[in-house]
DNA sequence: CGTCCACGTCTAC
DNA sequence: TAGACCTGGACGG
């Protein structure tokens, strides 16, 4: 589930099941776990959630006067915040507690019977949780709900070393991303074709400078003509309707834009819910190159890679694809689809780039093979791609559906 | 059966 | 810049 948009979807789950749902009693955590134990315990608490970037924080809330009830001079226990970061597969659930969901590690327990509990349920367990945390102090401003100071975190901060990196390397950073992961990063430099591997300050330089222009921009005109309040708000939401996305905008309403789908982002079980892999027009997409970047994350791009693309990497192997289908100009798609097959019928392949920029739906990836000599084991090919093509192309749908359930 | 892949950090050589 | 940390689904033989 992880990503900004899935952990602010969490935090708003959490809300809505906590809503008016008094918990009682201690916090249970699964043997497995290596995460902490947490220490609270209470007659009568209430939980709500807040997201910022990548983190989650449960507070958990006594509920005035009901700890002392039975004449005991202990009074409340203190509010205590939890903050999760999800790994690659945490999320949270509520359900009756004779149904909890197979590694939920982290259980809070309703006083009502029958008891429910609030899980929080991490199948790979590379997800924490922090007892009395608070946000990582390394991590930026939320890409969703502080925007402005994330784009002056970054803008100010242009000679750090880590734009020196490929802009999509940069974009995983979360000193100067919290939100950004891998699909979304994808989505983004899709959203503007920026090649992923281009100098990450290169791409933000610019902006800089309109930041300034525009700032100048205003200061002139104010103190030319002063403005009446009314004016003022309207031609600042115009400003802000019409202004060109540039990179730092789009990794704000990208992410918003998922949550817009209304729908749980990135969820592989998928139940019944394929607006998230409809949304989708890079990542994981048929007809998308694929590159291992430096730190061997799978980066989905079109076009060009870039200067810095790394040069031994290559695209890994696809097995989940999206089909796009896109009802707009699917007929093209069709024919070009069709070219294809014909293609791989007739065994021999080409190209690799798209001709145009439509999907093709089918053998995209292999080409990027500009690899050079430094190859490890299972390199042993080199020549004719065709063995590796043929392998390769086998398009098909993310995942299947399976299990549904009631959020 | 086995291999590869996955929405992310962490820390150790 | 490699591993390490994990489970499980998709695919290949």
């Amino acid at each position: 589930m992880p990503e900004g948009p899935e952990l602010h979807m969490a935090s708003r789950y959490v809300n809505r099941v906590c809503a008016g749902v008094v918990f009682s009693g201690a916090v249970e955590k699964s043997e497995v776990s290596k995460n902490p134990e947490v220490p609270f315990a209470s007659e009568a608490y209430r939980i709500s959630a807040t997201s910022r970037g990548k983190e989650m924080r449960l507070t958990l809330t006594p509920i005035e006067g009901e700890d002392s009830k039975d004449g005991g001079e202990t009074g409340d226990p203190q509010p205590m915040d939890v903050v999760f970061r999800f790994g690659m597969s945490g999320f949270f659930r509520f359900t009756p507690e004779d149904e909890l969901p197979k590694h939920a590690h982290l259980r809070f327990y309703t006083r009502e019977r029958p008891r429910q509990a609030l899980s929080f349920v991490d199948i790979r367990r590379f997800g924490t949780w922090e007892p009395n945390g608070n946000w990582q102090p390394e991590r930026g401003p939320c890409i969703m709900f502080e925007y402005h100071s994330f784009r002056e975190n970054v803008l100010l901060n242009l000679l750090d070393r880590a734009f020196d990196r490929p802009i999509c390397e940069a974009l995983l950073n979360q000193k100067y991303f919290n939100g950004i992961g891998n699909y979304l990063r994808a989505e983004i430099l899709y959203r503007l074709k920026i090649p992923p591997f281009v100098k990450a300050r290169t791409v933000l330089d610019g902006l800089l400078l309109k930041d300034h222009a525009e700032k100048n921009a205003k200061r002139a005109k104010e103190e030319s003509t002063p403005v009446q309040v009314s004016e003022m708000s309207l031609s600042k939401k115009v400003k802000v309707k019409r202004e060109t996305p540039d990179l730092l905008s789009l990794c704000h309403t990208v992410p918003l834009e998922v949550l817009q789908l209304g729908g749980k982002g990135y969820d592989p079980e998928q139940s019944g819910d394929s607006s998230f892999q409809e949304w989708l027009q890079c990542y994981c997409v048929s007809g998308m190159k694929s590159l291992r970047d430096h730190n061997r994350r799978t980066m989905w791009f079109q076009g060009d890679a870039g200067p810095m693309a790394p040069k031994n990497s290559k695209s890994p192997k696809a097995k989940k694809r999206v089909t796009k289908q896109g009802g707009d100009e699917s007929d093209d798609k069709q024919v070009v689809q069709e070219k294809f097959q014909d293609n791989k019928v007739k065994g021999d392949k080409e190209e690799t780039e798209g001709k145009t920029g439509l999907k093709r739906g089918k053998g995209a990836e292999r080409n990027l093979e500009a690899t050079s000599p430094v190859n490890k084991g299972k390199t042993i090919q080199k020549r004719k791609t065709a063995t590796a093509e043929q392998a390769e192309r086998r398009s098909g749908r993310m995942t299947r559906a399976r299990a549904k359930q009631g959020s």
